[in-house]
DNA sequence: TTATTAAGATACCGATTGGTATCTTTGCAT
DNA sequence: ATGCAAAGATACCAATCGGTATCTTAATAA
């Protein structure tokens, strides 16, 4: 047999790119065939539908995404540098992206929220897991004393996550990146103002 | 005849609602039919093809959201009471929407950037408008020596868009204010800052 | 070498898409 | 009242949609 899983990967893989870039409902089964010169038949052999084919191919989007945001984060030793690693992680959707179309959980979540519960609830469970990672990196930061302790977690892991969200929004609608530079700025005033002197 | 300008009107409305909810692509003719009760015939006569509905409805949706922020800053005096408006403009996305299926703007932007030319340089006007409009706001501050003189007024007005709009992508996604009030409470410490004592 | 079986290609399905040509109805001017 | 033009309904079109049944090809185990 020629090899299954090297083809159901590359079928993710083109799809997670034709969905983040078109859209999911504006990509068909046939631009999908056309992008990985394979057939339908070869498609439906390992996918029961299209809608299992997008929770596969959002899945791989997701593992990209936090896979480069952990291994990053990883690098950087301190609170500050380790928010430097996610500022240039959403700087970077904008020349040198993992992946086109920009960040997957607001495609997704722009797209699904009235319509496709399935996408809109693993969309929700990204945005959850990003939270949760910048919640995390606060609260180490509290525990060694880089950051105040009195600081509302939540509070700021929404700040960041919204206007850095916003701010790629903005920018790729003007291919221009003076939005999502601007809101990196203001969010690096941000962390120092939790930051402890 | 029956009067044409009526329902033009009715199908401009039904379309931008229709639009706004479920996505360009993903709303068909038909859909259109239904909500407006008239037929395929009908639709044809009033609009060249679907991409020219499609204009005329964003526009429409312009107009309404352009309409409702225009009053609501005039009737507020000082700078700080136009920014409240704006604020509890943004806020009502979530329970008294001018229009269902969140913001024009960002669904329009994350729809089209890649695949439809019109509507995104349709959304990046509109964008364009409402950080004209902010800027507007923090100047007039300037003159009235309520905001400091040195204020960037670009870098802020692209710091309330993109917070706000990220706030309501959050917000909408797990149908949750928390986010949007989050952001909100944020931009009113950044409106206190940059004012005078 | 050959039988087996999984992987992929081909050909089709009914439904729906955007769009058009043509027919009918409506309201107004005469 | 009647003729006329505009508004809207009906009936159709080719193309495409997601999906399936069936056929062919290729790799492996015997």
């Amino acid at each position: 047999m020629r090899n299954a899983e090297t083809t159901k990967n590359t079928i993710i893989n083109e799809s997670a790119n034709l969905f983040n870039m078109q859209g999911y409902k504006a990509t068909s089964i046939s631009d999908i065939t056309k992008a990985t010169g394979l057939t339908k038949g070869a498609i439906y052999r390992h996918f029961e539908n299209k809608q299992d084919l997008e929770k596969h191919a959002l899945q791989r989007l997701s593992q990209i995404m936090f896979g480069e945001i952990r291994t990053s984060i990883k690098q950087a030793n301190t609170f500050i540098e380790k928010f430097e690693a996610i500022f240039s992680f959403f700087e970077n959707y904008m020349n040198t992206p993992l992946y086109k179309g920009g960040c997957p959980v607001m495609n997704a979540a722009v797209e699904a929220d009235d319509t496709n519960p399935v996408l809109r609830k693993q969309a929700s469970e990204m945005l959850q897991k990003l939270q949760q990672s910048i919640e995390t990196l606060i609260e180490n930061g509290i525990k060694n004393q880089q950051v105040k302790a009195n600081t509302d977690i939540r509070f700021y892991s929404t700040i960041f996550i919204a206007t850095l969200e916003g701010g790629i929004m903005m920018s790729r609608l003007d291919k221009n990146k003076e939005p999502i530079l601007h809101t990196i700025s203001h969010l690096r005033n941000v962390v120092t103002e939790i930051s402890n002197k």
